[in-house]
DNA sequence: CGGAACCATTAGAGT
DNA sequence: AATGGTTCCG
């Protein structure tokens, strides 16, 4: 979006910087150019220099967009706000803890210094592999626990639980808890009895009160399930509701151990990961906090002038609190939009933004109640709304609010959310949308149908240029008649479909494939629960040495049938051709040779191979995986349901297939909003997979108790927290906000589509679904192969260490620089070269980036963009050396392998020509039939500088050097 | 209208 | 294992 000059809320919150504001920044309102003006305005009529203004987001590209957006509004340049406090909440603390919080472990009791080496883990998996291992060590060492640790089928579990109370700034010591932090674990009584008492009216029926909703939830009791201290259904009776007093016991009865359990698992699993030199994200930002609590002289140091938050329905308690602690003074700005509140799972608080005034003078008090922490005023919040709309079409504004309001189930009573709130206002003068719902038996077919119904369709035009654009000051007349000629009819690229769960598009994926229709996965896959996976944990098993569970895969995939497969595992008959492919296999040195011989051999192209391959290889620097870790890597992953970020195709002509999830802060021209089926949307939840779960109103519970009081010693549901439960309403209202944030994402057109099934949500549309006969028509549209460039030189047994290209090349060439232009400078020029060779629609931001931009439009031919490049050096020891080629420009009789350089001097010259070297090698192997040419290219001068390259006899010696280097120096 | 039995389903992903 | 919906009986 160009730079406008801002509507007048937006001028609003730009021109008030001094004071407490919650900014109710709607859908698609221009919030990211609004709060980077308004911090440049502060930089502009303050003295306040950047590192007196925090600016936190939630995510690291939105950190990086707000710094860019501020480089352009202001004469700061990216070097000089480097070190701006610009970032992520999680960035951000992490870097004050390891400057200032060496010793916040102390004040819970944990002797353990924060190390300088403190690893962070951010991969799931590994997270709670970790967790585990200290459980099993755990419950050694805690004989006392041992009733609460049987009901764990899987102790590992109890990793999120933990998460989920440092969201909440529950924060143990070794005795107790840090401060009152403690006090959410029993409950909040008053609020649990408040929502009982109304869930246990009795309702209105026709021949008088029937059951209360709360009896209604416990229908099908039976004492039998639960230990024998359970009431019986008679005694649960108060008729037509359930026996208070009942529940109140259930409330009250006792929980120590269950807290005592918690407590010690909490602070030893703290003690253990710093003993260990990590800690989870959680954890690390509950550190922070006891950091910025027990050391008022740091927060004195540190605390900023002006405090800004970003997306701030998706933070939760702790980060409310951290930002709090954060602040100097009460100029301090929120930004967020409860609506679009959809990561309750990953222990966000949507009351942090819609109970703001009430939560902030709470947390206030409670961060005060033992010493002076927060030193401003905070009784005064203003209430900013942005409610001009840049996006969407007026009737689809006013059509995504009922959204808030369709009950999830039968009994939900939703009330009207909206109540109080103003209405986002469009700007575009022309209203062409088609809001439209369709049924079909074979939902799939239905969606593919609408696509290409769509494309090409002058009834839904879209956006196809950006001009002309009339001036804003031009009448309605012009500004319509100039809308009017920037549209056009869509192409594939305009849509995008939208769906509540992977399963569907995985789906929808595999039969559009069919149909050569184009479609483009975006987001998170389960890559190893992919037959891809499977496959290639099979053959890495049948060459490692769990044969038989590999044989029974591959023997599965060949068609033999169950009996036959169970004859040959016995016999160990392999069929011979398996036999031989082993061998082969076996012979194959590195991982990355051995998975492409797999899928080639199974004719598998499909994304999640190449996904795999990158996955599997690209996982730790300086080393591969061994095929027996890679095999336990799988396992590991496949449990723990791990998804990997699958890029689509960039630059081509495809309609965007995604979650809601995944959609969030984007939007597209017309949005298909698939999967609005019973069960899949809206969502039921699921049943907790861990026995002990945390709720606000009834605190910790049990789901499930051990009890030796029956004739064995058996665990049984809890009889009691299944009561409770039954006592509280179901909340569906996230949702519905996935609901409004999926319709929030169409500028023009909104299509909505249901199977066999459609679900409350389809029923409660204010439009009637039209029920189709959907009829695809097959399409050539052909999936482009990928391969990333390895070779594979099957000799020495040993498995090579991985070195990357810039490890043999020589730092200190540039202590004799005379200029430079740091990371972030040349970061941004590859990002930039990346998206302008795959033909995406970016400009070029300053002459380095011309520079390039006029290099690639001078080339024709094939391109291979950031492309991994792995060189073994066979040898004892052997060497793999890996990098990124940053553009290959193929032509049927030469391939240009080209690097972008920013420096203005050439210093580093010789260094260049051994990483491009080693790039040289592995294409001649790939290309051998074909011309290789090295260049340089400089981009400040424009020039292309030809390098000749090395052999492979000095790229070991420099790699063997290399080696040798830095094992003497650690 | 209340109650019981039975059925189908089982998510989402930042740092 | 938990959830909401559906169906059927008294």
């Amino acid at each position: 979006m160009s730079d406008p000059t801002p509507n007048d809320n937006q001028q609003q919150l730009i021109g008030s910087t001094d004071g407490i504001y919650r900014v109710d920044a709607g859908a698609g309102t221009g919030k990211t150019f609004a709060v980077t003006r308004r911090y440049a305005r502060i930089l502009e009529t303050t003295d306040a220099a950047p590192e007196d203004i925090l600016l936190v987001t939630f995510t690291r590209n939105a950190a990086a967009e707000m710094r860019d957006r501020i480089v352009q509004q202001t004469d700061y340049d990216l070097r000089q706000l480097q070190d701006a406090p610009i970032s992520t909440f999680h960035a951000y603390c992490f870097r004050l803890l390891r400057r200032h919080g060496h010793t916040a472990p102390t004040a819970l009791g944990i002797d353990d210094q924060i190390p300088d080496s403190l690893d962070l883990i951010e991969e799931q998996a590994r997270a709670k592999q970790l967790f585990r291992r200290f459980m099993s060590r755990f419950a050694d060492d805690h004989p006392e626990h041992a009733d609460l640790l049987r009901v764990f089928y899987d102790r590992g579990t109890l990793h999120a639980l933990i998460g989920e109370l440092a969201a909440k700034g529950v924060v143990p010591t070794r005795n107790g808890w840090y401060r009152a932090t403690g006090e959410p674990l029993t409950g909040d009584r008053e609020r649990f009895f408040d929502a009982f008492t109304a869930a246990n009216q009795p309702n209105e029926g026709a021949n008088g009160p029937t059951n209360s909703d709360a009896r209604g939830a416990v229908g099908g009791w039976d004492a039998g399930e639960y230990a024998p201290d359970a009431p019986t259904r008679g005694e649960l009776h108060d008729d037509p509701r359930i026996s208070r007093s009942v529940v109140e016991d259930a409330y009250d009865a006792d929980r120590d151990a269950l807290l005592a359990f918690i407590h010690d698992v909490y602070i030893e699993y703290l003690a253990f990961a710093l003993s260990q030199n990590y800690l989870t994200q959680g954890l690390m930002l509950a550190l922070a906090f006891v950091m910025l609590c027990e050391s008022p002289g740091v927060r004195a140091r540190i605390g900023h002038e002006y405090v800004m938050v970003d997306e701030f329905q998706d933070t939760n308690e702790l980060q409310f609190k951290i930002a709090l602690l954060l602040a100097r003074t009460n100029n301090i700005c929120v930004v967020g939009d409860w609506k679009q509140s959809i990561y309750g799972f990953q222990h966000t608080s949507v009351a942090n933004i819609t109970d703001f005034g009430e939560r902030l003078q709470r947390f206030t008090s409670e961060l005060n109640a033992d010493c002076r922490r927060i030193d401003y005023a905070v009784d005064d919040v203003q209430t900013i709304p942005l409610f001009e709309n840049y996006r969407s079409s007026a009737s689809i504004l006013s059509f995504a609010e009922q959204s808030l309001s369709i009950p999830a189930t039968s009994s939900e009573d939703v009330g009207d959310p909206l109540a109080g709130t103003r209405s986002l206002e469009a700007t575009n003068a022309v209203d062409n949308a088609q809001i439209d719902a369709y049924r079909a038996d074979g939902e799939y077919d239905l969606v593919l149908d609408r696509i290409q119904h769509i494309v090409k369709n002058e009834s839904y035009a879209v956006e196809t240029s950006n001009e002309p654009q009339a001036d804003e000051d031009a009448s309605d007349e012009d500004r319509i008649a100039a809308e009017h000629e920037r549209l056009g009819p869509p192409s594939y690229d305009d849509i995008a479909v939208f769906t509540r769960t992977r399963a569907f598009a995985r789906g929808l994926l595999e039969r559009a494939e069919e149909y050569g229709i184009p479609l483009a996965y975006e987001g998170g896959v389960e890559l190893f629960d992919t037959p891809e996976a499977k496959l290639a944990l099979a053959w890495l098993r049948i060459a490692e040495s769990d044969g038989r569970r590999g044989w029974a895969v591959a023997l599965e995939r060949a068609g033999y049938g169950f009996e036959r497969t169970q004859t040959i595992l016995d016999e160990e008959s392999y069929p011979d051709a398996m036999l031989q492919f082993r061998d082969e296999l076996t012979e194959l040195e590195t991982l990355g040779g051995f998975l492409r011989r797999v899928f080639d051999r199974y004719g598998r192209t499909s994304v999640y191979a190449d996904a795999l391959v990158d996955h599997l290889t690209g996982l730790y620097d300086g080393t591969l995986l061994t095929r027996g870790e890679t095999i336990s890597y799988i396992e590991e992953n496949l449990a723990a349901e791990t998804t990997v970020e699958i890029d689509a195709n960039p630059g081509s002509d495809a309609v965007t297939l995604q979650t809601i999830h995944g959609a969030k802060g984007l939007e597209y021209p017309i949005v298909i909003l698939g999967n609005l089926n019973e069960r899949s949307f809206p969502h039921y939840g699921q049943p907790p997979s861990c026995p002990i779960v945390y709720d606000d109103a009834t605190g910790l519970r049990q789901t499930r108790m051990y009890s030796e009081a029956g004739a064995y010693p058996h665990v049984y549901r809890n009889w009691r927290h299944r009561l409770l439960q039954a006592c509280l309403p179901s909340d569906y209202d996230e949702e519905r906000r996935l609901l409004y944030v999926a319709m929030t994402r169409a500028k023009r057109h909104l299509l909505f589509t249901a199977g066999e099934e459609p679900s409350r949500f389809m029923d409660g549309l204010s439009i009637e679904a039209e029920e189709i006969d959907p009829d695809p028509t097959p399409e050539s549209h052909s999936p482009i192969d990928h391969e990333p460039f390895t070779v594979d030189v099957p000799t020495s047994r040993d498995i090579p260490t991985r070195l990357g290209v810039h490890d043999i090349m020589d730092d200190s060439v540039y202590d004799n620089r005379t200029g430079g232009r740091g990371t972030a400078f040349g970061t941004e020029l590859h990002d930039f070269a990346e998206a302008y060779a795959l033909g995406e629609s970016v400009e070029p931001a300053n002459n380095d980036q011309r520079a390039v931009a006029q290099l690639i439009s001078g080339l024709a031919g094939e391109f291979r963009v950031e492309e991994t490049a792995l060189l073994p050096l066979p040898g004892e020891p052997a060497v793999t050396l890996s990098g990124i080629i940053d553009l290959v420009h193929v032509t049927d009789t030469q391939i240009d392998v080209i690097d972008y350089k920013t420096d203005p001097d050439r210093v580093a010259h010789e260094e260049y020509r051994k990483q491009l070297s080693a790039y040289y090698h592995v294409l001649a192997s790939v290309y051998p039939d074909r011309e290789i040419r090295l260049q340089v290219f400089y981009t400040q001068t424009a020039e292309s500088v030809e390098v000749t390259p090395l052999s492979t006899d000095r790229l070991r010696e420099l790699a063997i050097a290399a080696m040798a280097g830095s094992s003497g120096e650690s």
